[in-house]
DNA sequence: TGACATTAAATGTATGTACATATATTTGCA
DNA sequence: TGCAAATATATGTACATACATTTAATGTCA
């Protein structure tokens, strides 16, 4: 459907415009078809976010740092997300020995476990069931490279 | 700059997985923009996303029904952000005469002042110094809407 | 008419985001 | 050495989102 029905707004001031709140609805409702995919398994997606992230430094640890570093969204809480995953029994936090400042971030057996199931349902591989060919892709990816760099 | 790049993330499983981190950080860069332009002047992004729906209704009034049905994100919730508005004096809440269960909201002069002069400072107008021409936004929007007809 | 479903909005709770501030540790340098 | 700056994380507050539940008013139909 196009956004211009999906919002119920026939006219635009202009492409621009229109463009732009295309991305913001598209984002969302790709999000929304994410976080349903995660809640069975008791995740959100930023909590699978950092859980990804970690399995990728396992067996070594991560500071907070580096899982914002990583993160899409640079400015968001870290610490709090880690919370969650800490009373999930997912994630452990020690004092890094190295720099008693920091904190070693390291994924569990649980949350590895945690991982490998949801992957196992095929839920990420949604390649199978996209609408826009492999060019297609390719053409978005360059458009939306393109249209941040502005500045 | 490419979003391998941004994210410090080289490889990704294929096309379709880096669309869509893609356009999930592309929108959050957007919102980023969006909420920094609006709060000189107290609002938020979905406050002021509210505001021009009333506005689009003025002078009738709308339902807190018909601001969900209107808004980007529907599952968000209206009454709050109404809430918000109400007590910065932007909008007015009564009970609809016609019927007692809905509420009429209304945007008031001073929600029309404010609007007026957050458009006055040309920020919404990013067509200029937008880095995608016309065609280019064309194609963006094209692509976004043949995303979404999955199931 | 009167019980029950439906509708419209508000509220409760958990989570996340944005931004400012606090706490603890380490570093650098006078 | 000692003290200020820098660093790493945590915490506080306001706002928004997601989803379930509540409250009040209206519709429906036996």
């Amino acid at each position: 459907m196009r956004i211009e029905d999906e919002i119920k707004q026939p006219i635009f001031r202009n492409e621009y415009q229109k463009a732009h709140i295309n991305l913001i609805y598209t984002a969302g409702w790709l999000q929304l078809r994410q976080a349903a995919a995660f809640k069975p398994f008791g995740l959100t997606s930023p909590q699978f976010n950092i859980l990804r992230i970690l399995r990728g430094q396992h067996p070594l640890p991560a500071t907070v740092a580096l899982l914002i570093d990583r993160m899409l969204d640079k400015t968001s809480n870290a610490s709090r997300i880690v919370d969650r995953l800490e009373e999930k029994k997912l994630v452990t936090r020690t004092v890094c020995p190295a720099n008693r400042r920091a904190v070693d971030i390291r994924i569990t057996k649980a949350g590895l476990d945690l991982l490998g199931s949801i992957e196992e349902t095929g839920i990420l591989d949604s390649k199978e069931n996209a609408p826009l060919n492999e060019d297609e892709m390719r053409q978005l990816n360059a458009l939306l490279d393109k249209m941040r760099t502005v500045e």
